[in-house]
DNA sequence: TGCTACATGAGAACCGTTCTCACCCGCTGC
DNA sequence: GCAGCGGGTGAGAACGGTTCTCATGTAGCA
């Protein structure tokens, strides 16, 4: 059985306030600076559990889990600034399919794919050309 | 100045004697296996250095960094059995086609991508099956 | 051959993440 | 409303991969 508490509701909400995506130990840090006493141990259980109930994605980093509230259910991608975190769900469908026809080609059976665009968002170009 | 020492060189024969991507530990401890006393630090730093040359590809599974030999100056992808780590590399050029038109239209700048796919190569396809 | 600066290696340090275990508290049945 | 159960929590330790430190080694140049 699953239960409600304040915690995972703090990391829920915390999740989705945020724009882009964010580390889980940056998630615990704004928790504690809105006054929220909450373990970075629950952070992480919580961040895994809303990952693999389809409410957050994440992805790697640089060493660092990254996550982020998403719409539950529906399997897109990401274009993310690589300067601020800023991030856009983008639907792949094409990519979808090539994916699945490489896979079959080379006799390769239940085929997964990570697919990511990184990029910098118009405001970071902007910073980046003007500086 | 960049020196051809034989611990290097070791690093290197054994990444290209290596079939799928292997971890920087893992190939450490086959260097040690065949004799060859190498430290940790110069695997890791060889890996490194590979790497940003183009002569190796990177990616992160697990919280581990893994390493694949690559032929230099080309730009692909690769399909990994999530088993046995084998690699075959793909080209993608419709992906890359996509991955930039996207990244244009939400205004993104000097974009980047990363696209694997990961699946069952058919020898652990069949091992998978007859179990 | 000698010099110099980069490379090496052992182990410590580091850092993100997971585990442990005692305590807490949301649910359920009464 | 109340008690009891069992999952959730939190502080800190443990863990595992990676990077850093610094004394020593050695490739490459003159």
């Amino acid at each position: 059985m699953k239960r409600n508490t304040w915690q995972r509701e703090a990391v829920r909400d915390a999740l989705g306030r945020t724009e882009g995506f964010v580390s889980a130990q940056a998630l615990h840090a704004s928790l504690r600076g809105t006054g929220s006493e909450v373990g970075l141990a629950t952070v992480y259980r919580a961040l895994a559990d809303l990952a693999t109930e389809g409410e957050a994605d994440s992805l790697v980093q640089e060493g660092e889990s990254l996550y982020r509230a998403c719409t539950p259910g529906s399997h897109h991608h990401h274009l993310i600034c690589r300067n601020c975190g800023t991030a856009v769900e983008i639907s792949a469908d094409p990519v979808e399919a090539w994916a699945r026809q490489v896979a079959a080609e080379h006799g390769f059976t239940e085929p997964n794919h990570v697919v990511d665009v990184f990029g910098l968002c118009p405001e970071c170009s902007r910073a980046a050309s003007s500086r």
